[in-house]
RNA sequence: GCCCGGGUGGCGGAAUUGGUAGACGCAGCAGACUCAAAAUCUGCCGUUCGCAAGGAUGUGCUGGUUCGAUUCCAGUCCCGGGCACCA
């Protein structure tokens, strides 16, 4: 790093100016521009150095700008990774940008901006504000997910998965080329049993099928997939709506009916990773509760698969009829045992039996309630509780062990697509099914005997089982093997795992997002060849939706038909790895990827970013590994992270890279809440009808802007107008005229939102507000105590409720440094908290309390001046005061103790008491007068990673023939070494309590025995006088902790 | 409904393994310095009884285990976040 001159010449510092403050200002903007001039923090893949990996979950770049919940994380891994530098590390910690998604597409419908150009500008913002705080990042490796160079790589792994299916034997990715060989030499024959048509074939029925078929086939197993399923389709938009934009059942904008609609969509078959996934979980540094969510959303459950024969209605026709389909009702139950206890059928409402054995006579009611369904959520389906729907199909499903009948219901809450989209109710084990059969009369078969009351279900497995057939008399627990044996032996069903995890949806009829490197030819999927990507976005002038509910793309003739030349695969005969069918014809997928799919292997790419051969260089991953780690929010708690878990591990079982877990320790940054205030607006309106007119005419009384407490009494009060303006002129006399108001006159009170940087701590500032707006300016207020207290609440930080604070304005006003130590200072990083800004000050009046440790206040009269200071005399009146003096040992202990502290906390990632230790030490060396370099510089280190631009400028001051601490890398200053031997104590003062309440201190050796400390205690007046003459029953004394006298 | 968190002074929080509850900071109160302000410094600061000494009480609530519980266990209430949520 450059250095200014070491003569002791530094007239051009910026503190030259202004006498010795803390000008956090000039140098925070020194210290920048040097890290960047010098190229501080780019990073090598310097193979021959420990590393260590620090990523950030990457921002949206939304056009909000940064706010000050985002930086808590990276202020996290910042003080993380400079810590790991000054400990010798080759630290990677980089940046980049999530930058395809809903919001910049939704903003150029609106506005007409190109996303592209609105998501240039955003991310400009973004790093300005990112560099404002001082972080560490190497710029030169920033990854953005809409970048054709980056997403070139996003559509190649895209292929990969096109092109891999999971092997079910060795349990991992292989490419299918492999699959179709075998289908080509052996066919796909059971190991034992018959071939089950549709499902089995011979190598001879395979080579005769249709490329269509074989396609079909190969669809079915190929890790990204394409199939039908359900979106949310908005037919007066035209569009399919995330579930976002979908509010009640009605689109968000505008209020538009939505229902589902099955479109041909992608898929990743994440469920064939289920199994691995879960296992990866045990080989990771998760928060047990974060490994919880994980292992909930997958799901795993066993049970079994049982089919029931159908009758359709009551007569013996239409059962024979139903005969000839042969349809059976398959159900996935984890309770097998409970069998007997089967009441009823659920089936969902969509599941494909539904039209097929509903009879004639419950066609219509069906029907309706098919249609009810449709416009139903399948979260609010299994939420209401309270409100049980259903319908009877008219069919029966038959006991396959006692022959009894059993009515089949379709109920919104089961849905199709879990398990097999049908259950068994059984109402006496199970709350919902209990109150559906409460709700429709059904009889309830006990099979617990007393265990079931009656008055609710019992879900337990330790009843004893009656009525049950050959499972009476046995525990629930055990019957569940002893059912399912029965089951197989049978071959009405079989033994299941069951996942709750489906495959993850991976299309999105938008423009914003990276197009799939697919063309489609007489309905079969081809891949294109690996020269023709990037596949980039066409630039559009409408973002409007597409016909059919497909994406904007699929307006673009020129786009989708273009030529382009297909995968080749010399492996495979099979037509659509062949170059044979030319490069025109058919037309280019015109779905993109979801955000999910850029942001799934980002942290592979920051380890070679500019790499135009491959997604990342084999022996560069090797290097880096795996991403040590990684902060984020808990929102992304489970889909980001199973998704990029999946990627890493098919990119694994392709030998693309060494590793099948990308992120070794994950820390969850708590969520920064706004803190909303509210504002109360009092308005009397008195509505008369005008004559011989239909329209009213409204005399509006003036508004009045009502505190806190006076928006109580008014709230008490409520429509009684006159008691109201009685109660504002009593305060304000004759604000209202009374003799105006009559009993038709309504009261209006409006709760505001109000800018919260108007607004200190519960306070309004009330010029402020008039100067808001123009409505404001002659706004009247009804104050208390001659202030105006809003109302507070805690809401999600969000520009529309006016609670966001902006970082940029408190760096501004207290420095870089001042803002990272009080977002840290704030409380544990990974806990949820409300945003205050109050408080600030403590931070930035520490960090001049520390300053002033190396400086000697400006106006102290020069014969204050220590004798012994060699201060630089850097303006007139300014000294530095920094002294080449032995430091005590009160010093030492002070400075070794902090180091002890910080070490541990900083590993611990308690960042907060990490703050509150600079605090105790400044103030003890503060109290000792200590302005020892060899105290302070080991200090300064400790401090670099937390405020690394006082720690530079300071460092520089103390020595500046030594390496900088904030540099980086090895060259880099060398963190402190604690020694036990400057804080080692040889007594304590002990807490001594009397059944367990403390009532006095003794200060002891800390080799004391008991005995002696028996002895020690027993001679103490307080210990006599709470002993009132007694013998003690025990005296319980815990080496370096409390003495306990028991009474 | 289900899953995961969290409830400690006026406020943010500390107490790392069951051992002095309230570190550190904010706010508040009193004082010093100053013509004044800012900045800085000193003292007090959970509630309650008391002139004080000293007591009582106190970590959402109810119990339990323990010499001792903010910490462990059972139940319960409230708040926050997530959901494709369940067979």
């Amino acid at each position: 790093m450059s250095k200014e001159d070491n003569s002791g010449n530094v007239s051009n510092s910026p503190l030259g100016v202004g006498g010795m403050e803390y000008n956090f200002r000039d140098i925070e903007k020194k210290w920048q521009k040097q890290w960047k001039d010098s190229n501080a923090y780019k990073v090598e893949n310097d193979f021959s150095k420990p590393k260590y990996y620090v990523l950030d979950m990457f921002p949206y770049p939304s056009g909000a700008g940064l706010h000050v919940g985002h930086p808590l994380g990276y202020i996290a891994s910042d003080i993380f990774s400079r810590y790991k530098r000054l400990k010798g590390y080759n630290v990677l910690h980089p940046m980049g940008f999530d930058s395809f998604g809903l919001p910049a597409e939704q903003y150029a419908l609106d506005t007409g901006q190109h996303p592209a150009e609105t998501t240039k500008k955003n991310i400009a913002t973004f790093k300005a504000q990112l560099d404002n705080i001082g972080f560490c990042y190497d710029w030169s490796r920033e990854v953005q997910t809409s970048d054709p160079n980056y997403y070139k790589w996003t559509q190649w792994i895209f292929l990969q998965l096109f092109n891999s299916y999971f092997c079910n034997t060795e349990k991992k990715a292989r490419p299918i080329a492999e699959l179709i060989k075998k289908y080509e030499t052996k066919g796909a024959m059971p190991k034992n049993g018959n071939p089950i048509p549709g499902k089995h074939f011979t190598a001879d029925e395979w080579n005769g099928y249709s490329k269509q078929q074989q396609e079909e086939i190969l669809m079915n197993r190929r890790l990204a997939f394409s199939k039908f399923g359900e979106v949310n389709w908005c037919e007066a938009l035209g569009t399919v709506l995330a579930n976002d934009e979908v509010v009640n059942g009605v689109s968000e904008r505008g209020g538009h009916p939505v229902e589902k609609k099955k479109m041909r969509q992608w898929y990743l078959r994440i469920t064939a990773y289920a199994d691995r996934l879960l296992e990866g979980l045990e080989t990771v540094d998760f928060s047990d509760s974060m490994k919880e969510m994980q292992r909930n959303w997958i799901g795993k459950s066993t049970g079994a698969e049982i089919s029931f024969q159908i009758k359709k209605g009551k007569s013996e026709n239409e059962v024979s009829q139903l005969a000839a389909h042969s349809s059976q009702l398959v159900v996935y139950t984890t309770r097998p045992d409970t069998i007997f206890g089967v009441d009823f059928m659920v089936v969902a409402p969509e599941h494909e039996l539904v039209t097929e054995i509903t009879t004639t006579d419950q066609k219509e009611e069906i029907e309706k309630y098919l249609h009810y369904v449709k416009s139903r959520s399948d979260r609010e389906r299994q939420a209401d509780v309270k409100q049980i729907t259903g319908c009877f199909t008219g069919a029966y499903a038959i006991n396959p062990f006692d022959g009894r009948q059993i009515p089949i219901w379709i109920a919104e809450y089961v849905l199709a697509g879990y398990g097999t989209g049908a259950i068994m109710a059984v109402p006496c084990g199970d709350q919902r099914d209990y109150a559906f059969a409460k709700h429709f009369n059904i009889p309830i078969t006990n099979i617990i005997g007393e265990h079931y009351t009656g008055e609710e279900a019992n879900a337990t497995k330790e009843a004893t089982l009656s009525n049950s057939g050959f499972l009476n008399g046995m525990l629930m627990k055990d019957a569940i093997d002893v059912a399912v044996n029965k089951i197989e032996e049978l071959g009405i069903g079989k033994r299941k795992v069951n996942y709750k995890m489906r495959d993850a949806g991976f299309s999105r009829q938008r423009y914003w997002g990276e197009p799939f490197p697919i063309k489609w030819i007489d309905g079969i999927a081809h891949p294109l060849d690996e020269s023709e990507l990037p596949l980039t976005l066409p630039h559009v002038d409408k973002y409007g939706p597409g016909p059919d509910g497909q994406g904007p793309l699929a307006n673009i003739q020129d786009w989708l038909q273009q030529p382009v030349k297909l995968s080749k695969s010399s492996e495979s005969k099979v037509p659509s790895f062949g170059g044979d069918l030319g490069e025109v014809g058919g037309t280019l997928e015109t779905s993109t990827m979801p955000g999910y799919a850029g942001s799934s292997w980002y942290f592979l790419r920051y380890m070679d970013p500019q790499n135009e051969q491959a997604f990342c260089e084999r022996k560069v991953s090797d290097y880096w590994n795996q991403v040590d780690l990684y902060i984020g929010g808990t929102e992304h708690a489970v889909g980001h992270l199973l998704y990029s878990r999946m990627w890493t591990k098919v990119l694994y079982d392709l030998n693309l890279i060494g590793y099948d877990e990308p992120y070794k320790k994950l820390v969850n940054q708590g969520m920064i809440q706004g803190s909303s205030r509210f504002i109360y607006r009092l308005s009397l309106k008195l509505a008369e009808e005008m004559k011989g007119t239909d329209s009213l005419d409204i005399l509006v009384y003036p508004s009045i802007y009502l505190s806190q407490k006076h928006y109580k009494v008014i709230e008490e009060l409520g429509q009684d107008a006159t008691k109201v303006a009685n109660y504002v002129n009593t305060l304000i006399p004759n604000f209202y005229d009374i003799s105006f108001v009559k009993d038709s006159t309504s009261v209006h009170l409006n709760v505001i939102h109000v800018d919260v940087n108007i607004v200190d701590g519960i306070e309004l500032d009330v010029d402020a507000f008039k100067m808001q707006r123009e409505e404001y300016r002659y706004a009247e207020f009804l104050l208390e105590d001659d202030k105006y207290i809003c109302g507070s609440e805690v809401e999600k930080m969000s520009k529309s409720k006016f609670n966001t604070v902006n970082p940029d304005e408190l760096v501004a006003k207290y420095g870089a440094d001042t803002f990272r130590m009080y977002e840290m200072f704030l409380g544990p990083v990974e806990m949820s908290k409300p945003w205050d800004t109050k408080g600030i000050e403590g931070v930035h009046r520490f960090l001049k309390k520390f300053w002033r440790l190396f400086f000697r206040e400006t106006k102290a009269p020069p014969a204050e001046v220590p004798k012994h200071s060699e201060g630089k005399e850097r303006s007139s009146g300014e000294a530095f005061i920094v002294t080449d003096e032995e430091p005590t040992p009160a010093e030492l202990k002070v400075l070794h103790n902090t180091i002890k502290k910080i070490e541990q906390d900083t590993e611990r990632f308690s960042f907060n008491t990490g703050v509150s230790g600079f605090m105790i030490a400044t103030n003890e060396l503060t109290d000792l007068k200590c302005h020892k370099r060899k105290i302070l510089e080991p200090l300064l280190i400790l401090l670099a990673p937390y405020a690394p631009h006082i720690a530079e400028e300071l460092y520089e001051l103390i020595d500046s023939s030594k390496a900088s601490p904030c540099g980086g890398g090895l060259e880099g200053a060398s963190y402190p070494k604690f020694e036990e031997k400057y804080v080692k104590e040889s007594s304590k003062a002990y807490p001594v309590a009397i059944n367990g309440k403390t009532r006095t201190e003794l200060t002891i050796a800390l080799d004391a025995n008991q005995q002696q400390v028996e002895a020690l205690v027993m001679g103490n007046e307080i210990v006599q006088k709470w002993l009132e003459g007694k013998a003690p029953k025990k005296i319980i004394y815990v080496k370096n902790k409390m003495i306990n006298v028991v009474i």
